[in-house]
Order: C-alpha cells, then sequence, then structure tokens
DNA sequence: CACTTGACCTGTCCGC
DNA sequence: TGCGGACAGGTCAAGT
C-alpha cells in the first residue's frame, strides 16, 4: 500500500510523537513480521525518525535501528494514553487481529504493527548496517538532486520497459508505487504504455513535473486511502480526491470528460485517459 | 542482462 | 445466502 507520500506521513506523525521516548519493551505476536533481536531494543531512546523510498526508520540509542517496511497492507500507529483512554480512536480497538508486533515505551504509550496481510516487516539491525539494506534504491524523487537530467538518465537504463512500469522501478526513483506511477503518467500527459526509448526531451520534462507534482499533491493530502492506510494517528490520507485516474475507471476524465480506462502492465493494474495521454 | 511471471498472505467484492 | 474467482497500495526469486 504505502508509497512515499504514505510513508512520509507517517515519518512526520511520529517525529512529533515518540523521539525521546524509551522502548520498554517489544511485543512481538506474528513472528514472520519482525527480524532481529527483539530484546536487544529495550532501554534504548528514539533519536530519530526518518524516511528512505518506502522504508520507514526508527534510530535508537546503542547504535541501533528498526527498519519497517509496509508493503501492502502495513500500518503504523502511535497510541498515548491519557486518562486510561487514547487520545485518538480513528482504528478502534487495538490491539486488532492484524496486529503483528506493539511496541510499549516507558511512558505507557504504544507504537502498533498492523498488517493484514504479513507482507511488510520490521528488521532490528545496527545502524551501520542501514546502508547495506538501502544502496539498491535510485534518487528521492523531492529531493534537490532530482533534477530532469538524473531522472532522464535513471529512466533509460530500461529502454524497453512501459513508462509506467519504469516509474515503478526502485532501483531507478524511490518511492513511486501504483497510485502515484499512474497519476504521474496522467498529469505529464503521457501514455503510460509507451516505451521508454520512445520518449523525447520534452516528454521526459513533462513526466519528470508529473512524478514530482504527484508525490508533492500526496504529500499535501496525507496520502492515499484506499482501504488500509492511515497515518501515525490512525488517521486516513484525502489524496485519491483528488486522484485524476487512478481507481477511476469508467468514471469521466475530469479533464475531457472521456471514461478513464484501465488496462494491465507489468501485471499492474493501470488507468489512464486515452484522450488526455498520447 | 532485460524483462516477465508467480509467489508471498488475507480479505473483500462481484457474478452466478 | 453461499461459493468461486479476481483483485488489492510491494518486492523478490525464478523463468524466458
Amino acid at each position: 500500500m504505502p508509497e512515499l507520500p504514505e510513508v512520509e506521513t507517517i515519518k512526520l506523525g511520529l517525529e512529533k510523537s515518540i523521539i525521546g521516548q524509551v522502548v520498554q519493551e517489544v511485543d512481538v505476536l506474528t513472528s514472520k513480521s519482525f527480524q532481529g533481536d527483539s530484546q536487544k531494543a529495550c532501554s534504548q531512546k528514539v533519536l530519530r525518525v526518518w524516511r528512505r523510498a518506502k522504508n520507514l526508520g526508527i534510530d535508537l540509542s546503542a547504535d541501533l535501528t528498526l527498519l519497517f517496511h509496509l508493503k501492502m497492507t502495513g500500518q503504523v500507529i502511535y497510541q498515548n494514553v491519557i486518562g486510561g483512554h487514547p487520545t485518538r480512536d480513528m482504528t478502534g480497538q487495538m490491539p486488532n487481529k492484524s496486529t503483528r508486533v506493539i511496541i510499549h515505551f516507558a511512558d505507557e504509550s504504544k507504537l502498533f504493527f498492523n498488517d493484514q496481510r504479513k507482507f511488510g516487516w520490521i528488521k532490528l539491525i545496527s545502524s551501520g548496517e542501514v546502508e547495506e539494506h538501502l544502496k539498491h534504491l535510485g534518487p528521492e524523487p523531492l529531493e534537490d538532486g532530482f533534477t530532469v537530467e538524473v531522472f532522464t538518465q535513471q529512466l533509460q537504463r530500461r529502454p524497453n520497459t512501459p513508462v509506467k512500469v519504469a516509474l515503478l522501478d526502485q532501483q531507478l526513483i524511490a518511492g513511486v508505487g501504483n497510485i502515484y506511477a499512474c497519476e504521474a503518467c496522467f498529469q505529464a500527459g503521457i501514455d503510460p504504455k509507451r516505451k521508454i526509448s520512445d520518449l523525447n526531451t520534452e516528454d521526459y520534462k513533462k513526466l519528470h513535473k508529473g512524478v514530482v507534482g504527484a508525490l508533492s499533491s500526496g504529500v499535501k493530502h496525507g496520502g492515499s486511502s484506499k482501504s488500509h492506510y492511515v497515518n501515525a494517528a490512525g488517521e486516513k490520507g484525502y489524496f485519491l480526491d483528488y486522484a485524476y485516474v487512478y481507481n477511476r475507471q469508467n468514471d469521466l476524465c475530469k479533464i475531457c470528460q472521456t471514461p478513464i480506462s484501465k488496462i494491465q502492465l507489468g501485471g499492474r493494474g493501470t488507468y489512464f485517459c486515452t484522450q488526455c495521454q498520447r
């Protein structure tokens, strides 16, 4: 589920709530969801929360890092208990049947890792190992170094791949997933089926703008909640209210009123407007 | 090497 | 109402 904007929104929420907290206990309810010795995290303090692509990191003292990947259905929800009641209760009773790991802090607040499909994971590693885990990832599209030139160079490593499939390749660009790949192609006016080798300079420029624009809009609206995604406080995101094509098969294009088409590309559902995207 | 497909899981939705 | 099949935001490994 969560793509760059969703993980970024979770990161911003956690930064406000868990920096300086001390881990008291880690409760692993589903063993495949947690790799490493969870006991090592006990008594360690949260120093920093960060994101790289769709990975979420929590740096602890003692040179430890909790690395998260939410895959399709992962959730990271923080609940601070005041007067016996959670401060917010958007997500119902916690833990629930998809809760896989609970991190208890010394002040009795808790961080829940929920994941219906069990594809996601948490790894406890030494901070020095983080780079090794993330080294295959391409550039961060919302950072300053992400120029049209860098973008073009990266895409050209996959000349025979359809544009939308290339955007999903984390080695080329970090953090774009199925929703934002569809939206980026729409915003660029580019047919998602076109091969990379078919693009000209102008196309790269429009696509670059589309990728940055779609992701920025995603962050601005707090991410996309088709079914599972919630932020660190358990609240939904509203980007899909503003989406032009994703999940809008047969609905009318917001620009030209043509019904939105859905096809398969690289095995994934792909939405686009046959009129606006060429 | 470049690219495609299936597997990993659970739940929901849709047609019959 | 029940049942089977398709599909779901991601990423690997194995196949062509």
